[in-house]
DNA sequence: CCTATCACCTGCAGGC
DNA sequence: TGCCTGCAGGTGATAG
């Protein structure tokens, strides 16, 4: 479900729904969820706790609790909701309730149980988390650049496609946008990385960066699984250019979508918009 | 270093 | 209706 748009668009939402609310109960009921800690020590850790503020990268979110940080990655179907504490909830999906003053909760949410969380005392470099030991720099960070990128992958055996969703590289590209980054270059996701030239790279970084914005401002895309609690998901899913349209007309060319497999991902493109090199 | 495959989970669509 | 298969936006481990 989430890439970087769409926790993006979470991390925004709760922000905005929750404030800086105190914790007063928390309640795990999935204790795998938390990768960290065992239940107990987990809630009793975040008792007490004020969430300071709400960070982000790539695709993980952050919830600063001043001393420690609490990190939450979606995974496929991870979602997030605000709710008054009379409500009722599904209890075959819902893995951890926290209650804040004013009978307020936040619960997670996540059918396949895929999505994780991790809790840490803060540190100054958030890259330093063990659970960022994959994670490269988020997309929107300023090293990202071209002589960084070109030093990443110019001598790597890996396709296009594989080149955009590798964390290490470049993190918050999922498979959705990783397909519309490659239309928007011209080129085929498999494409052999090591022949991009330099000048490719900067299309790759302005391309990746005017799709995962356009995302993030539309409210991120819901294809299957993700509903933001200020209703404004589902709508850059209109403006996908080739990814789930499959034997559709392309709309720069005429011809029909393509779908492939590339590194066992589902993947989309127009054979007559995008060559490989 | 690289690829392929499985694993983690559940739900759903499609074929029969 | 029911059963079976394959597939789903992510990531990590493991074997070759």
């Amino acid at each position: 479900m989430p890439e970087l748009p769409e926790v993006e668009t979470v991390r925004l939402t709760l922000a905005h729904l929750l404030g800086n609310p105190c914790i007063q109960e928390v309640n795990v009921r999935y204790p795998n969820l938390i990768e960290t800690h065992d239940s107990l020590s987990f809630s009793n850790i975040l008792i007490g706790k004020t969430i300071k503020d709400y960070k982000r990268i790539g695709k993980y979110l952050m919830f600063d609790l001043g001393d420690y940080m609490l990190i939450s990655h979606l995974r496929m179907e991870g979602k997030y909701y605000v709710q008054k504490h009379c409500d009722s909830y599904d209890p075959k999906h819902t893995h951890l309730i926290i209650r804040f003053e004013n009978e307020v909760e936040l619960r997670y949410h996540d059918t396949r149980k895929f999505g994780r969380m991790y809790l840490y005392k803060k540190a100054i470099d958030p890259y330093t988390y063990p659970c960022m030991k994959n994670v490269g720099y988020d997309v929107f960070d300023e090293r990202i650049t071209v002589a960084y990128l070109w030093q990443m992958l110019h001598h790597r055996t890996i396709t296009l496609k594989q080149a955009l969703l590798d964390q290490r590289v470049m993190a918050g590209v999922g498979n959705i946008y990783a397909d519309e980054i490659c239309f928007a270059l011209h080129l085929h996701p498999e494409t052999n990385i090591s022949h991009l030239r330099k000048s490719d790279f900067e299309c790759m970084i302005l391309e990746t960066r005017r799709i995962l914005t356009g995302a993030s401002n539309a409210g991120g895309t819901t294809i299957r699984s993700y509903t933001s609690q200020l209703g404004v998901d589902g709508r850059f899913q209109l403006q996908l250019k080739v990814h789930g349209r499959e034997k559709q007309v392309c709309y720069t060319c005429g011809n029909l979508i393509t779908k492939i497999r590339v590194g066992g991902r589902g993947t989309y493109y127009c054979k007559e918009c995008q060559k490989k090199r």
